[in-house]
DNA sequence: GTTTTGAATTTTGTATACAGAATATTGATC
DNA sequence: GATCAATATTCTGTATACAAAATTCAAAAC
């Protein structure tokens, strides 16, 4: 989501001055992350002052923070009670998961129409890259290929509104989908899918996109439906 | 979008104390009201301590509305000058349609197998009190209702993150659809066109649905395109 | 032993204060 | 008269202060 890093060596500080966003802008960036990344747990009660000695600032911006993220929809505002990480039921997480597909299926039409020949090999790039980080086992390299793969497909679709919707419920569903390639033959499905998914991009076929986006969606959500399901044993174990 | 007031006549403190929002939640409902029905116009600096001392409150609560608004893309926070007003582009605008219409149109499915008799018959009223409106030359109204009908068409489908994007969407392009309506002909044409939807609402056919629906807003942009047309020849005209 | 009540503490919600950046204004120079 | 520079003012960004609500904890009543 952030696309201010540039590649230059020195001029150092001249980027920093440029990518220095507000304290509000920076906290958020790092709390939002924090949230999608499975540091902070869901249904836990965020303190303020806490949180604003370990990033060393006041809470007015801390409290900004806050409300972005509340509208992003990762953090619930309780009155009188301030944030707590939100938690998602399976059909809240069933139901954006869907959302995202359908997202993604529109994205499609548009995809194969308006991406050049460049776009598309950058993507195969991606591709290979996340192929690569699969065979090497590094799960947080290819997962953070994957995402990056399903965002460029639906900028090619070049509607601000869609990518940014996209990217606000690509960001809630990002701890469960992380957690949805857990299991080796889940990941090798994936990746199939995957594969299947850069062809029919380069065949420039939006049909055949979308019904591989559709199953490759799908899947994502057993994939984690069972997560669901093991989490629930789990809870009950724990009693 | 607020579902707080009730029709209760008496018990006002205790309607009141339930409706209490934060001071930071109303300044959101006020304000977004104000962009929104277009009292504040687009590209207009947003001056804090002029609206602060409008709404009789600090600037804390205040900054922290004007965030939530940012992340519902209602203005645009530009660093050390404050929060302005979100002025749309005609892609910009025509996009968010398109992505609205694709949004309803995946409504449909859910909708037409989820909803009760009971749903439809209350679509059904919110439609001919819409009617009336119509008939009685009451713009505004007839909006308001025009409105809730497609958010109770979405809210059909049952998924709470489908709804709460459309809605926020909807919120984005409410000005713009308000004026969209503006010559008599316009009007019939809307209205007709939602006679149709409501119609194929009740026979529960998400086909014939999802298609009035996708003609209702590719016709809606073409009536807002229009005045995007108009309004460039108008900034012409006043130099 | 459990429940309840009430003070002590913590935490949130809002207002205010202050520093730095942006804008407006005034005066000087060409 | 126009343009530029320097100062004054305004406005934003952040920190701090204070009040009210919630939570905790302990003691008392049952």
């Amino acid at each position: 989501m952030d696309v201010t890093a540039s590649s230059s060596k020195n001029g150092e500080s001249a980027r920093d001055r440029i990518s220095r966003q507000s304290l509000h802008g920076e906290i958020l960036t790092r709390l939002r992350t924090m949230i999608v990344e499975g540091d902070l747990d869901p249904g836990m009660r965020i303190n303020e002052v806490q949180i604003c000695e370990q990033f060393g600032v006041s809470r007015t911006p801390l409290r900004e923070a806050l409300r972005s993220l509340a509208s992003e929809g990762l953090v619930e505002l309780v009155p009188s009670r301030g944030a707590v990480v939100r938690e998602f039921t399976a059909k809240e997480v069933r139901d954006t998961i869907v959302l995202i597909r359908t997202l993604e299926q529109f994205a499609t039409v548009n995809a194969c129409d308006l991406a050049s020949d460049a776009d598309i090999g950058e993507i195969r790039a991606l591709h290979d890259a996340m192929e690569k980080a699969y065979e090497a086992g590094d799960r947080r390299h290819y997962y953070g290929l994957n995402q990056d793969i399903h965002t460029r497909l639906v900028a090619l679709a070049d509607n601000a509104a869609l990518s940014q919707v996209h990217a606000t419920l690509q960001a809630r569903m990002k701890r469960f989908r992380y957690a949805g390639h857990a299991g080796p033959e889940n990941w090798a499905r994936a990746m199939a899918e995957h594969e299947e998914m850069i062809e029919a991009l380069e065949a420039r076929d939006p049909d055949r996109l979308s019904s591989v986006i559709g199953q490759h969606l799908t899947a994502a959500w057993e994939r984690v439906a069972d997560l669901f399901a093991e989490t629930e044993d789990g809870a009950k174990e724990t009693h």
